[in-house]
This record gives structure tokens, C-alpha cells and sequence, in this order.
DNA sequence: CGAAACCTTGACTTAGGTCAACAAAAGTGG
DNA sequence: CCACTTTTGTTGACCTAAGTCAAGGTTTCG
């Protein structure tokens, strides 16, 4: 089997909710509207938390993550988003975190005046914000009340297509429960995600290896050998 | 002075950001576009998590709180509304949370269809919704990275009008910089709001008071002191 | 090949959780 | 209005999950 990207992984919770995607990746949803693409490298800044909003963006291809910084260094990803979210929406005049690649990726920017215009695009705009609304919540839960391993174990899951959301469809109709998956996120990026440090996710990945949950072939490939064991350690089952 | 309601500050983040209230309580909003008002008491849930999506409401006046359970009982609120605030809207065919009352309160229901028909009425839909969605970007910041202390710092300056959002205002013009508040909320609330247990918000609350920087008048009326003194504990300044 | 970035592991510390006792309010019914 | 129960909040003693600090191993890249 080969390492499934994680950008290409359909795993949206309404997909595994009631089977119609809101936010289809692949499916043009903004494209449609015109505006422009763009294309970013690995680690690259589109906006910094402050920037003025000028335009608001759809992750085309590729993933992004969006963070927020304290003062004193402390950073935590607020979304990991992938392909058909939007993105650069604050409300206000500025934007309230930073957008950065983990990936190269493909960003198609649309312009806020032409938004406003648009009652197609406000329609598309308000399926795709209450998708992420209740990712959003989701999280909330993980960063609230979630001890380490539920953390880790509920991340590795959301990769896994129609097993991270509420439902979950179980193993597949061979019995097959292995799954491989490609993270492209440095153990920091994944802590900060989860609101943990570097070493407890590494402490973390680590004891499910021993346990025999998983099989780590390189850092950022692991191979899980049993998903419904995995499934059993999110703290939702 | 007297007590403010927690149901009456204005504190938009939007508000102390550009001036500029995108979902303006007092102000219709929803009410214009017709559906029906209904009144609840406190601690009355107006919907389960779990429950089919019928229709959308808009918080008119009081409180509310959404929030999600795990298995074995752990819950997290996920979002604190206040008058203006819409909710209900989820994504897929059921609610992703249970929506609790804190006081009495006023919501506006919309019929789903209504809502899909009127442009007026998304365009409402994303502005409200782009801003709830930086209050839980903000939200995952504080439970992800922030200390006990810094929560509930947090927590009370985000009750302060004008105060609790990246921009504060300082001190008003004559220097008064004490300020009176009502909770309506139990410290088990309070605590599964901000991730912690009750005790420890309990244990922060007396560290405050012994601190000198809030007096507690009741369990639920607080008088902030200083509340440049309490602003400079929430972590971001 | 060597430097830099990234990851893992161990030893130790600590913030916040757990458990338990008690105090203070807030209902309830006579 | 007063006993009496119930709910809610506070405090102390103790414990533990996860953080910190430090050393060493691996991978990546120029």
C-alpha cells in the first residue's frame, strides 16, 4: 500500500456525518468565482497574524496551518486546514493568526470587495465556515479534556478517510484494519497542534509503537496496524 | 456602581478591534427576516447534541452555552454566546453540541429553509460566523498553551467591555480602572469552559482575592480592582 | 563530510488533578 | 420563619500526567 498524503485524504466529517461533503475538494466551489491562483513552497508564510485582510483564500491543493503566537513564544495551531477549506476570514480588519504551508501548496485567493458582491459565494462561504466551526469544536474538546494519548491518538485518526469524525464507519468489508499514512508535520508542528511539548508527542508515539498500535518506518511515516485499537484510544468510544 | 450582566456587556472582539459590531445585539439582526421568538428559563436546554437540525436561532437577550460531552462524562463548553450570537447551524443533519441556557433567556428561531432561500440572511450568516470563529481561535490558544491563572484572567477581562480583546483600550479617561461583574455561571461551568476542574478554579479565584487583585462580593460577583493588574496576568500582554 | 535541524530518551520537577472534609448558600416543607 | 436537605464552593493533603532540562542519536542538506 502506498503512503497516502495527507492532503489528499478525504476526511471531512461530513463526509463520514451524511455522506455529502460541504466543502468538496477537487469539486471546483470557488474557482468557479474567478480570482486568482497561487502557488507556495514548504513552510511559507502566506499571512501573518496582523496583516491587513485584503483578500480571503481556498486551499486548493496542499495543506496549511493556521496559528496564533503569544508574546512570550508560546505558539498553538488553531486549524489544520486541507484542500476546499478557505481561509484569511477575520472579521476584523486584521487577520487574527498566521497562515503557513506545511506543504507546497496551492492557494486560490479571491478578493474581499468581490466576495461581498457574490450571494453564490456567501452561500459557499457559509457551509464552509460552519464545516470549520464544528472542527473547531471538536477541538476544543481535544485541547480541554484530552490527556495525552487520547490527543495523539484522535490526530493519528482524523488522517485515517471516514474514521476521524463522530461516526465511524469501522473496519472495511475484508476485515483489512491497517492503514498507512504520511504526516508532513514536524513532531513541534504536531505539538503545538495539540497542545502538548515536542517530547510528550514523541513519549507518546513511542509507547503506541511498543504497544504494537502502530509502526513507525520514518518519523513522519507511520503505519497503524490495528485502526479500530486506535479508534478505542481517542477517548470518544 | 452597579452589577452589569454578563448578558448586557458589550464585549464583541470585533467591537474593541475596529468599532465596528458585526452582529450588533439591540440592534435586529435575524428578527427582520421574520421567524418566531421563544423564551427559555435558566438551565434549560434548548437543544442535545445528537438532535436533528431543524432550525437556526439567534440569541436576542441572556445567555448561552454550547457544549459537548465525552463518553465517560468529561464535558467542554466550547462557546460562551452572548446576544447577537446565532447558533445551531452544524454542518451536517445533527447538532455537534448541546445548547444550555445560563439565565434566562430570548432566542429568535429561523426556519433552515428560510435561511438556505434569503441572501440577506447569509450574508448576516458569515459575518456572524467569521466572528465566532476568531473567539474560538482565541478559545484554543487558552487551552492549548495557557496557565490556570491565565484562563481565568482571561475569563474575567473577556467580561470587561472593550478589555478582553487583542486590542485594550487601558484605563478609562479619569483613571478609574476597577470595574463590578456578575458571573451567572456555577464554578463547575466556569471550570469545564476553561479546562480546568472546579477546584482549581476555585484555588485561582482566592489566589486572585488574596492578591488583592479582585474582591469577591458573592460566589458569583466579582469586583476586579485593578483591571490593568488583571489584564497583565492573562498572558498576553 | 560536516553542520544544522529534528527526534528520542532519561532524570527530575511541578502545575494541576484527585480525594476528602467542611463551610456556606439556596431550596423545601412544616 | 425555622429546621433540614441539597447544592455549590473552599481548602488541605497528596498524587500524577505532563513539563523541563539535558544528553545523545538520526536525518537532512549544503
Amino acid at each position: 500500500m502506498a503512503y497516502l498524503d495527507v492532503g489528499t485524504v478525504d476526511q471531512g466529517v461530513a463526509a463520514s456525518h451524511n455522506g455529502a461533503r460541504l466543502c468538496t475538494p477537487g469539486k471546483a466551489s470557488f474557482s468557479e468565482f474567478g480570482g486568482k491562483g497561487s502557488r507556495h513552497q514548504t513552510h511559507s508564510v502566506i499571512f501573518f497574524e496582523g496583516d491587513p485582510v485584503k483578500r480571503l483564500y481556498e486551499l486548493v491543493s496542499g495543506s496549511v496551518m493556521l496559528y496564533k503566537l503569544l508574546p512570550d513564544g508560546r505558539r498553538q495551531v488553531v486549524e489544520m486546514l486541507r484542500p476546499g477549506d478557505i481561509f484569511g476570514l477575520a472579521g476584523g480588519e486584521e487577520y487574527d493568526c498566521t497562515a503557513e504551508t506545511l506543504t507546497d501548496s496551492e492557494v486560490h485567493e479571491i478578493d474581499l470587495r468581490q466576495v461581498e458582491r457574490s450571494d453564490d459565494l456567501q452561500r459557499t462561504l457559509t457551509k464552509c465556515l460552519t464545516n470549520q466551526m464544528r472542527v473547531l469544536h471538536e477541538h476544543a474538546v481535544l485541547l480541554g479534556r484530552k490527556s495525552a494519548i487520547e490527543r495523539v491518538a484522535s490526530f493519528l485518526m482524523h488522517l485515517v478517510p471516514n474514521r476521524g469524525g463522530v461516526v465511524c464507519t469501522g473496519p472495511r468489508e475484508d476485515g483489512e484494519d491497517s492503514y498507512d499514512l504520511k504526516l508532513h508535520m514536524t513532531r513541534q508542528e504536531i505539538a503545538d497542534y495539540l497542545g502538548l511539548t515536542i517530547e510528550t508527542v514523541s513519549r507518546v508515539v513511542s509507547d503506541l509503537k511498543r504497544r504494537g498500535v502502530i509502526r513507525v518506518d520514518k518519523a513522519d511515516k507511520i503505519h497503524l496496524n490495528r485502526v479500530c485499537g486506535l479508534c478505542q484510544m481517542t477517548g470518544m468510544h
